[in-house]
DNA sequence: TATTGTTATACTCTATAACTATA
DNA sequence: TATAGTTATAGAGTATAACAATA
């Protein structure tokens, strides 16, 4: 009898690795956001940036960079950035004056819910072949790779 | 009685976002695929594509933009970086001279196992907190996300 | 006209290093 | 010494536009 050919095995099929499908699927969530978020002139990253620090009013900028897993040498830009088109607050510590504090301007905390249902909609849309139940499990299985907590 | 105040709701909060932990995770796995494949220099696009020219040798430049989801302006500059590494093989097509069919060296075949064993080291320690099941159950999720298939 | 592949170019995200000012 | 924040710079990934060769 012939000797089986080596081959791939399934598992170890492109398809079939997660990292692949991973990356796949954030392009594409990324991609979609755009689309949604374009005439707010918002990436994801800023957004995330503008919606941390609207659920965490008077966060400092390194804490901000902490939840965010940015540098700061790449936040201080996007931050000067939101600064300048008033969004972003930047106010000095009482007790220490390398620390800035971070808060939405009051046309930002305006702005904010409509670009959060905005969000919610682009989420529907590259997420509609999810349930609603599916949709809780990715979200449970995801954290599971990227934090510590649970 | 006074009216409650608006306040985010949890499933809007950035952390209950799907989008943003696809970008978390993604990110994750992209720096553990980096550590595991840096002294094979290769990265995850680069791989993905000998991973697929493996898989479908004689495939057309165009063919593997279409499943990768690239630009052939994208890929052109990391075939001929391929090509001059000697990895891949860019033999022109019988009927149609546009055509570049790709193939594996031999110097590549040979490597490939091994590599396809270090990037299931890889995927093995960024979800060693999901089970066999919780694995299985991420990739169908993610695969609803960015295809059209099922 | 449409397709294959190439080149040039720009933008975003991320990384490192060097710097300041404060603690 | 260590931390907060800034600036400069480089790399990787992706986008568009213009092009040559071929169908």
């Amino acid at each position: 009898m012939e000797k089986a050919r080596l081959r791939t095995s399934p598992e170890e099929a492109l398809d079939a690795q997660i990292g692949y499908n991973l990356r796949r699927a954030s392009s594409l969530a990324l991609n979609d956001f755009a689309v949604e978020m374009g005439d707010a002139a918002l990436r994801p990253v800023t957004y995330g940036m503008l919606a941390l620090i609207d659920e965490k009013p008077g966060i400092r900028a390194a804490e901000l960079c902490r939840l965010l897993g940015m540098k700061s040498a790449n936040m201080a830009p996007l931050l000067a950035e939101l600064d300048e088109r008033g969004l972003v607050e930047r106010d000095d510590h009482a007790g220490d004056k390398r620390v800035q504090m971070l808060a939405l301007t009051p046309a930002a905390k305006e702005a904010m819910p409509g670009w959060r249902q905005q969000v919610r909609r682009h989420e529907d849309r590259f997420l509609h072949r999810l349930t609603k139940k599916e949709r809780a499990t990715l979200l449970r299985l995801l954290r599971l790779i990227w934090t510590d907590e649970d």
